[in-house]
DNA sequence: GTAGAACATGTCAGTGACTGACACAAGACA
DNA sequence: TGTCTTGTGTCAGTCACTGACATGTTCTAC
């Protein structure tokens, strides 16, 4: 039944996105997602480390590429412009994936042990957003604080356009970022400069533990 | 030699820690922690769900406190200001757990399973944040969006407080905040960077990887 | 064309996380 | 005094995951 190596790799893919819809994550076993890709339960563990992978695949190669169009980016843009520019750039080959992502996702979405998987993957892409913005000069805990902001921006996009596809997925990464701009710049907002109210009471309301 | 069903939890919880210490997490199975705590393997799991879990406890008192005070916060204050105040009021929580949390911490970074569960713990704490500014009149989309780049800076400033004592937690955080606003500031700026341009970044780098 | 290496898979046995069911002890309470 | 509740131990079982080994298939060198 086996026969290319990426072949195998596929119907496991397919058998588990079947399975998990059909019955749900918990109530489906390895052993049988492996069956219905027609081998055993042992070759599906020499494909993904663990049963969760399975459904996080193409974040792997995305990764590299991610990186490589952080280094590409013009030299005269401010992280945060780099990152939106960069996820932007990515925005036709997601909405292309769409149609395979959306079921996926509905499953994550109910599933705590796959949002745990996909909150870890993020954090990997920030780490090497972060790294990226690192190469191109940023020091190092600004791109580190860039990119986890940037990649919660990305992720909040992401979700809204999931829920609202009649806005391009571009159109909520560009309104995510504008919204995070205008969040800082409102920190500044009862018109007297931020500095100055470094004294008033440092917060401390009586809650504790 | 099981007592107070409080006294037994906590020898659990110490048990963990001094096992993840001594071998580490993986090498340190569920029954271990039980026996050295006095107790079988099945009364472990009536105490936490999971074997990750018996590091992840005080977090839940945490959020109420943090939902209300957000509650508490002044009117006048624009939604990310209200969780910088609000994280700095625990502040002295915070640093007094330091002994308590710095093996713990120790362990989570080298164990990816406790790294994993450390994030959602991040990400539900978000949700109650996103949810309390909600309450405060808060537009739901924004109230998710501050909450997450909020709780972002807030972990950073953790982390980097956890790696640079000489500093206050107080202090790390505000300088966060800070770096968060200046990053949303510095959108709308080209900037122009000594020794750029002509040789660093502009020549493609090796693409592949 | 064939020997042998390299690779993909199957089989089997085993560990460890976690669960449900039941029995039992001790204190609370009627 | 007897019953009820609560916390625990015991046992059997499922399932994720792993190491070791045997077998088949494909690729390569000669």
């Amino acid at each position: 039944m086996p026969s290319g190596r990426q072949d195998v790799r596929e119907r496991l893919q397919a058998a588990a996105l079947e399975l998990f819809r059909e019955r749900g994550y918990d109530q489906t076993t390895a052993a049988e997602i492996a069956a219905r890709a027609g081998v055993t339960e042992r070759t599906f563990f020499r494909y993904f480390p663990d049963k969760r992978e399975v459904l996080f695949d193409g974040e792997v190669g995305m990764l590299a590429a991610l990186s490589a169009a952080i280094a590409d980016a013009p030299d005269n843009l401010g992280p945060m412009d780099v990152l939106l520019r960069t996820f932007r750039s990515f925005e036709k080959t997601i909405e292309k994936n769409r149609p395979f992502n959306e079921p996926r996702q509905a499953i994550i979405a109910v599933t705590p042990a796959l949002r745990e998987r996909q909150l870890l993957k993020s954090a990997a892409m920030a780490v090497v957003v972060a790294s990226a913005l690192e190469k191109r000069g940023v020091e190092r805990k600004m791109a580190a604080l860039t990119a986890q902001a940037g990649v919660a921006v990305f992720d909040h996009a992401g979700r809204a356009w999931f829920e609202d596809p009649s806005l391009s997925l571009g159109e909520h990464m560009k309104r995510a970022f504008q919204a995070l701009h205008g969040l800082a710049a409102q920190n500044a907002k009862p018109r007297s400069r931020t500095a100055s109210r470094s004294r008033t009471a440092s917060a401390r309301p009586k809650r504790h533990k």
